[in-house]
DNA sequence: GGGAGACCTTGATCGAGATCAAACTCGACC
DNA sequence: GGTCGAGTTTGATCTCGATCAAGGTCTCCC
């Protein structure tokens, strides 16, 4: 397997501010992998000491009950990172939502290149930050919105963060995207279930707030409306 | 005001590595501060721009909806930190649950600290790190388990933390403890309603899994009993 | 383009926890 | 000690979302 050049380069948020032979470095100790929609992202290393970062494609992190209920507790996107540098095993497992590449990057190596590499660990430490920030945000939806607010956040959500995934200059919200989620998976970022998420889709489209042309499509046909009930 | 020397003192966690010019450097930034049970910490800067460490008591960090539900996103324990370097203001505000003591610096000033000094960013990284799983893990509590689980994964989480809030060595968890909150604040932390939190409460005591000496203390009887209710 | 199966929607019913309402407890303060 | 009031407990009822149970639809693959 070829050094993963190619990550470095996509990846900005990581590298950025990194000089030269500093990208060198990390580039010889990243190595592309690609994972298909619906696989786990298997920790190859026996001590599941492993971080990446998300070339292309999305990701979700989840944590389970003993008996099977499941909870998205977050979502990697292109540029993000995963993984639990400097401890213990994070608890939470990967699993791809579309095919996706990532680069892989051992554990050790990479705590031990980050503690040589300040500018690295600002970076980490900058983007770890707004992860917190985002998922206590999340906790509130968690803790005390209604099921019709769930829906109408996480299509706002959505709507957002589908929206500047390519390079150009900030665009705003999309109106129309496809969703990485199915309705179990949806379902399973809200705690919901199945079939409460459906009918309250249903519901938006029967209102006109939304449209759906196809299971994994959404169009945002009356965002005021989306916003007045996200709460 | 003088320089708050012995919240550096006792920090340890932020601010072990770092040698004496670099403390002292620190401490003449820091200004103590105590915020009295029930009072909001509020950040003294028009731009509410503002960090702060826990030298004692316990804080809340909250979100709330437009027509005031709440839901508690964040609890700071001594030595904990407390604000949102290098980035826009975090959402969540913040109480003292407890009468609290609080060193709070510039965030202006904290943050080209951190820029000058890597070892305090990798300490506020690893940190940062581990406040997000438990975040997440609460995240799985939120979504997915029942009053009855939520109540007893709480206890037990309450007991750990409350344990080894002192200096000596490890002791385990707490068998008994004071809680820093009213049944209303745990209500806000586990999305619960007041009367849900009373009624568990209740149960627990009657099944002889815990004592409730007064409002505020608890007293673990069967720990087992605990986990296998905490799923 | 036809069949199979995963995924999704819809309907009927149930129940955990919310809501509404009232009594009780405990500590603070006079 | 008595009173006041916040905080808590307890009870009755209601409701939202879960659960149980069919159908329906899209997509993949031959």
């Amino acid at each position: 397997m070829s050094p993963c050049d190619t990550c470095v380069v996509r990846n900005r948020a990581i590298c950025a501010g990194l000089d030269n032979p500093e990208i060198a470095a990390l580039s010889t100790m990243g190595r592309r992998r690609t994972v298909s929609a619906g696989e786990p992202l298997i920790w190859e290393d026996d001590d599941s000491l492993l971080v990446a970062n998300v070339i292309e494609g999305v990701l979700k992190l989840t944590t389970s009950t003993a008996d099977g209920r499941e909870q998205i507790v977050g979502v990697a996107y292109p540029s993000d990172f995963i993984g639990r540098p400097f401890g213990q095993t994070s608890a939470a497992s990967v699993v791809a939502l579309t095919d996706a590449r990532v680069c892989v990057f051992s554990r050790n190596d990479f705590d031990r290149f980050a503690r040589e590499h300040p500018e690295l660990e600002h970076k980490l430490l900058e983007r770890t930050l707004s992860e917190l920030d985002r998922t206590r945000a999340w906790m509130m939806l968690l803790g005390r919105k209604s099921a019709p607010e769930k829906i109408a956040t996480f299509l706002l959500d959505m709507s957002d963060r589908l929206a500047d995934n390519g390079c150009g200059p900030h665009a705003g919200p999309a109106r129309q995207f496809t969703l990485p989620f199915s309705r179990q998976q949806v379902a399973d970022v809200l705690g919901l279930t199945i079939e409460t998420v459906s009918r309250q889709f249903t519901k938006l489209k029967s209102d006109g707030v939304v449209a759906l042309p196809s299971r994994r499509d959404v169009e945002i046909l009356d965002r005021g409306a989306l916003q007045l009930l996200a709460g």
